[in-house]
DNA sequence: AAAAAAG
C-alpha cells in the first residue's frame, strides 16, 4: 500500500540529495562474454549502490520473473501471435555469439554497468537555479488542465485512471517516475495510458506541452519491461522492438533523452539515430543492443537499406507529430518504413500516433496504419491552451525589424528571476533567420539561430545556448516549431506569420508548457490575410482578445474558405474523430451508429477505411 | 513558395 505519490516523490527527493546510483566507482564491468544467468537480468548489478530509497526487493519480480504468459504482449490484446512464436518464450538463453539468439536487449546486461544516470545530469537544466528549477521540473500545474475537455471515440475504450499507482507499469519504470517528480498523470496520460497497456491502436489529439512522450513512452517500456522477446541475430542487424519516428533531428534527440529517464535501470534500451550526425557512432549504440529505436525518416531508411536495422520484431510503432509525418512531404518516406520494409502489418503492431493536431485529411490517411483504433482529444477547441496569451499586431513588412526591436527593449527592463526571458522568434526562411539573427546581434541582442541550412553541430549547438540563457534570442524556421520542449521560454515572436494555422498552433505551443504561462506576439499584415479568418476562430476559441482590424480582415479575405477554414459548424471541440462525419464510412457501416461518445459500444468497423470526404475542418488540439 | 529529412 503506498501512501501517495506526493509523499513519495518527497521521500524520494529528500533522500536523493546526491543520488550516485551507477557511480564511477561502480564495479569493473565484466567482459563482453560474461553469463549472466536468467534470474539476475534486469536487476541492478549487485555491486552497485543502491538506489535512495530504492528499498526492498522491489526490482526483479516483476520483470523476467514475471509469470504472464510469455508470448502474449499485452493483456489486453487480441493480436495474433504473428508468426514469431520460435523467437517469443525462450527467454533464459545466454546470449549467444553472432548469428545466436538472444534475449531481449542483446548487450544491455553489460551495457546496463556503464548505463549512465540520467537524473545525475549537468546537461543545461542544472545550470539554471534551484529554485527556478524546481518550479519548472516538478510543476506541471495541474490547476490548469482542471477541466480539459476530452472526447473519446472507438469501441470499448478502457476508462481512464487517476493516478500512476492505479497502474502497474512495474517498479523501475515507477521510480523513474517519481524520480522525474511526476507526481499525477496529465490528462493526457490519464486516458492514453491505459488505452495502450490495453493493446489498443490509438490517435491522440493532444494539446502542446501536455506531456504527451511520457504518455507513449510508459506503456512502451513497461510492455517491454515485462515480455520476454527474444529476437534473432544476423550478422549486425539489430531487432528493435519498438519504432519511435519523429520530423527533426532535435525533436528526436529530446524523445531519446526523455525516454532515456524513464527507461532507467529497466533494462530497456534506447538508441537514436539521425541525420546530419556520423553514422559510426550511432552504428555502434545499435549493435550494443536497442530495444526502443528512436529515429528521423532519412537517417532510418538509410539503416534499413544497409540491413544494420531489421523492423521485423517491432511490436510497437509511434509517429510523434503524426499529421506532420503524414503530410505531402514526409507520407512516402514513412510509408515505405511502415508499409514496404519487414514491419509486421497493422493489427500486428501497436501504433499509436501523437500530435498537437490533426487535419482531418491526414486522419483519413492515418487510418492506414492502425486497426480498430481509439480516437483520444484531449484539450479545448482552439488548440493549444489558454495559458498563452495570444496578441496580433499589424505591421507592415519593413516595420518589423523596429517593432521587434522594441518588444525586446520591453522585455529587457522587465527581466524575469533577474535574467532575460527566452524569446523564439519564427520567420519564413532559413535566409530570413540569418539575416534577422545577424541584424538582432549587431544591435546589441545576443541571438542565435536554428534552420536547415546550418550544421547539425550548429543546430544543437544554438539550442544548447539559447536553452542556457547565453543567447536568449532564438530566431528558427520551423524546423523548431514541434515538440521542442524548451524550458523558460515565456514568449513566442512569430515574425513572419505561417500559412497554415496549425503550424501557428505548434509554433505557439513551445511556450504556455507544463501548465505555466506564456506570451505569443503575431506580426500581421496584407501578406497573411489567408490566415486571418483561422486566425481570428482560434484566438476567439482560445478566449483571446481579438482586435476589431482582424475582425475585419477576417469576413474580408477568404470568402472561399481554403484548407485554413476551422468552422465547419465543428463547436467547441475542435478535435474530432474523422469518423464521426456522416460522410465517411460508403461500404462499411453507411449511416448506421457507428459512433458513440463516452466509451461504450460504437464504431464498429476496423480501421483502414477512406471513404468520404469531410469538410477540411483542422483540428485545433495538440 | 518554404521547410524538413540521407549523403
Amino acid at each position: 500500500m503506498r501512501t501517495s505519490w506526493a509523499d513519495a516523490v518527497a521521500a524520494e527527493n529528500a533522500a536523493s540529495g546526491s543520488s550516485n546510483i551507477n557511480g564511477p566507482g561502480g564495479a569493473p564491468h565484466p567482459g563482453r562474454s560474461s553469463y549472466v544467468p536468467p534470474h539476475l537480468r534486469n536487476r541492478p548489478p549487485a555491486s552497485d549502490p543502491p538506489a535512495p530509497s530504492y528499498s526492498g526487493p522491489t526490482s526483479g519480480n516483476d520483470r523476467l520473473g514475471y509469470g504472464g504468459p510469455t508470448s502474449e504482449l499485452r493483456s489486453g490484446g487480441s493480436r495474433p501471435d504473428y508468426g514469431h512464436q520460435g523467437y517469443v518464450g525462450v527467454g533464459g538463453r545466454g546470449r549467444g555469439g553472432v548469428g545466436g539468439w538472444s534475449s531481449r536487449g542483446g548487450g544491455r546486461d553489460f551495457g546496463r554497468e556503464r548505463e549512465v544516470n540520467p537524473f545525475d545530469n549537468n546537461d543545461v537544466d542544472n545550470e539554471t537555479e534551484p529554485a527556478f528549477d524546481e518550479q519548472e521540473n516538478s510543476g506541471i500545474n495541474f490547476d490548469a488542465y482542471e477541466d480539459i475537455p476530452v472526447e473519446t471515440s472507438g469501441e470499448n475504450v478502457p476508462p481512464p485512471v487517476n493516478t500512476f499507482a492505479e497502474i502497474d507499469l512495474g517498479e523501475a519504470l515507477n521510480l523513474n517516475i517519481r524520480r522525474c517528480k511526476y507526481v499525477k498523470p496529465t490528462p493526457v496520460q490519464r486516458h492514453a495510458i491505459p488505452i495502450s497497456l490495453a493493446g489498443r491502436d490509438l490517435m491522440v489529439s493532444a494539446q502542446t506541452g501536455s506531456g504527451k512522450t511520457a504518455a507513449f513512452c510508459f506503456p512502451i517500456i513497461s510492455g517491454i519491461m515485462r515480455g520476454q522477446f527474444a529476437r534473432p541475430r544476423g550478422y549486425r542487424t539489430v531487432y528493435p522492438l519498438a519504432l519511435i519516428l519523429s520530423p527533426t533531428r532535435e525533436l528526436s534527440i529530446q524523445i531519446h533523452e526523455e525516454a532515456k529517464k524513464f527507461s532507467y535501470q529497466t533494462g530497456v534500451k534506447v538508441v537514436v539515430a539521425y541525420g546530419g550526425a556520423p553514422i559510426t557512432q550511432q552504428l555502434r549504440e545499435l549493435e550494443r543492443g536497442v530495444d526502443i529505436l528512436v529515429a528521423t525518416p532519412g537517417r532510418l531508411v538509410d539503416l534499413l537499406e544497409r540491413a544494420k536495422v531489421s523492423l521485423e520484431m517491432i511490436r510497437y510503432l509511434t509517429l510523434d507529430e503524426a499529421d506532420r509525418m503524414l503530410d505531402m512531404g514526409f507520407e512516402p518516406q514513412i510509408r515505405r518504413i511502415v508499409e514496404q520494409m519487414d514491419m509486421p502489418p497493422r493489427g500486428v503492431r501497436q501504433t499509436l500516433l501523437f500530435s498537437a493536431t490533426f487535419p482531418k485529411e491526414i486522419q483519413r490517411l492515418a487510418s492506414d496504419f492502425l486497426s480498430n483504433y481509439i480516437f483520444l482529444a484531449i484539450g479545448r477547441v482552439g488548440s493549444s491552451t489558454d495559458l498563452i496569451v495570444q496578441r496580433v499586431e499589424f505591421v507592415h513588412e519593413y516595420d518589423k525589424r523596429s517593432h521587434l526591436m522594441d518588444l525586446l527593449h520591453a522585455q529587457k527592463a522587465n527581466g524575469v528571476h533577474g535574467k532575460q526571458a527566452l524569446t523564439l522568434v519564427f520567420v519564413e526562411t532559413k535566409k530570413g533567420a540569418d539575416s534577422l539573427e545577424h541584424w538582432l546581434y549587431t544591435n546589441g541582442f545576443p541571438a542565435t539561430t536554428i534552420h536547415g541550412d546550418r550544421t547539425q553541430q550548429e543546430r544543437e549547438q544554438a539550442l544548447r545556448s539559447f536553452k542556457r540563457g547565453n543567447t536568449p534570442i532564438l530566431v528558427a524556421t520551423d524546423v523548431a516549431a514541434r515538440g521542442l520542449d524548451i524550458p523558460h521560454v515565456a514568449h513566442v515572436v512569430n515574425f513572419d506569420l505561417p500559412n497554415d494555422i496549425d503550424d501557428y498552433v505548434h509554433r505557439i505551443g513551445r511556450t504556455g508548457r507544463a501548465g505555466n504561462t506564456g506570451l505569443a506576439t503575431a506580426f500581421f499584415n496584407e501578406n497573411n490575410s489567408s490566415l486571418a479568418r483561422p486566425l481570428a476562430d482560434l484566438m476567439q476559441e482560445s478566449n483571446q482578445e481579438v482586435p476589431a482590424w482582424l475582425t475585419r480582415y477576417a469576413s474580408r479575405a477568404s470568402y472561399g474558405g481554403g484548407k485554413n477554414k476551422r468552422s465547419g459548424g465543428g463547436g467547441r471541440f475542435g478535435g474530432r474523430d474523422f469518423r464521426r462525419d456522416g460522410s465517411f464510412g460508403r461500404s462499411g457501416g453507411g449511416g448506421t451508429d457507428y459512433y458513440s461518445g463516452n466509451s461504450s459500444g460504437g464504431y464498429g468497423v476496423s480501421g483502414g477505411y477512406g471513404g468520404g470526404h469531410g469538410p477540411g475542418v483542422t483540428s485545433a488540439w495538440d
